[in-house]
DNA sequence: CCTTTAATGTATACACCGATAACATTGCCC
DNA sequence: GGGCAATGTTATCGGTGTATACATTAAAGG
């Protein structure tokens, strides 16, 4: 085809339409990556669909990943990239937080992140938290970034250097937090009655609960 | 069929052998049930595998369930009764707690049965709280007895009961504490380093900070 | 500009999967 | 014992991930 006056990068549809293209897609990792993350089941996605719906076939994918797992990985990379920019966006990891209320806030926002993120992405949510969670996890890749697991550990100190708790935070402390809020948003990504309250309301009751447990009898 | 044990005449070898045996396999519903119990990934298991660790043919399946998901849902709710039977041992519902250390008890052995049930049986663990939680949510199947979902409460209630917390628990105080578990239960499924810690000493914290978050500031 | 070459698409085939339908065998009840 | 319902088997279908061989094209170099 000597059709060439269609920029090859970004002006492409996503699905599959009746449009002429060229051979070559141009565009087709990023675009099997984004038709990935947008899919409303990643983990059970089907590549012959995922790259029909890109109009073209399954073994195309194989140019541009070694398997529909190696997909998979990428996607859960960028999964835990998009987690960590919320948290990066909840609060300032490198600056102290100003007084005790910013403390309390930072813990509350943070909580907020990962329950907002269960919720606007669900399908992510349940990729990289979900059976291979373990797996998943390995991908993460903070490119010189705060990684993803400094930032309760920082809100924690936070409270500390504030005086909302009396000692200094410790990796027990990190654990229960970590738990509490994972397990908040694991309870209302499945659904759980009680837990479907408004995302900044738990955040809260999780936030100051977990400050709570940090204060000794 | 009275319990979720399978008591059927145990006799058939749960392997394909070269053992002959009659047309009629005589177990198979349980057998197949038994065997997708014993996967490593139950929701991942393939039909025909099964069948044919059975010594029997894939279709065979279907004179018993309807389809793949129809086992699955029949599983998850044996999983669901046996975490109910664990949590039964925990302590007595029907009683209150005798003291203010039985009524502390009482929370972490819960804590604790949670958290080994997701230890002895990771992959049933992984099934009925996973991605499809919500669905197999709905296979639960109490048969008369105490709701798994009642232990909880009652464990918050006996604390309120001993002095232990200052107020009776809240639909709140519950989701948080049920949050907090079924976090740690999470990551220590994931194996998240921090949460590789003996069973009875994370159900001990958890249970703790959960009744330090129950008092008031 | 033209040739070469690497990148990246297609066509085809294979083994496996869940599911259905038609047929075979057998235990059980009258 | 005869018939029937239960429960196996065989054959087949469309769908899936993946490997291999081939086709097309963009890009690089003389």
């Amino acid at each position: 085809m000597l059709n060439n006056e269609l920029p090859r990068a970004a002006s492409y549809r996503s699905t599959a339409e009746t449009q002429t293209r060229s051979f070559h897609h141009g565009n087709l990792r990023h675009e099997l990556i984004d038709a990935a993350l947008s899919a409303p089941d990643i983990g059970g996605l089907s590549l012959r669909q995922l790259a029909a719906s890109l109009g073209v076939t399954a073994a195309a994918v194989y140019r541009h990943f070694d398997s529909r797992e190696g997909l998979l990985f990428e996607v859960a990379r960028i999964g835990f990239n998009r987690l960590r920019q919320r948290f990066a966006s909840a609060f300032d990891i490198t600056a102290p937080p100003s007084d005790s209320e910013d403390a309390r806030l930072r813990l509350s926002r943070l909580a907020h992140a990962y329950l907002q993120f269960a919720d606007d992405e669900p399908a992510v949510w349940r990729l990289i938290f979900g059976a291979q969670a373990e797996a998943y996890r390995q991908t993460i890749d903070s490119q010189g970034k705060p990684d993803s697991y400094e930032y309760l550990p920082a809100a924690l100190l936070g409270l500390y250097l504030k005086g909302l708790v009396p000692t200094p935070p410790s990796e027990r402390d990190a654990l229960f937090a970590w738990s509490a809020v994972h397990g908040a948003a694991t309870l209302r990504s499945g659904r759980v009655p009680g837990a479907l309250i408004p995302i900044s309301e738990l955040a809260n009751e999780v936030a100051e609960r977990v400050i709570r447990a940090m204060r000794h009898p």
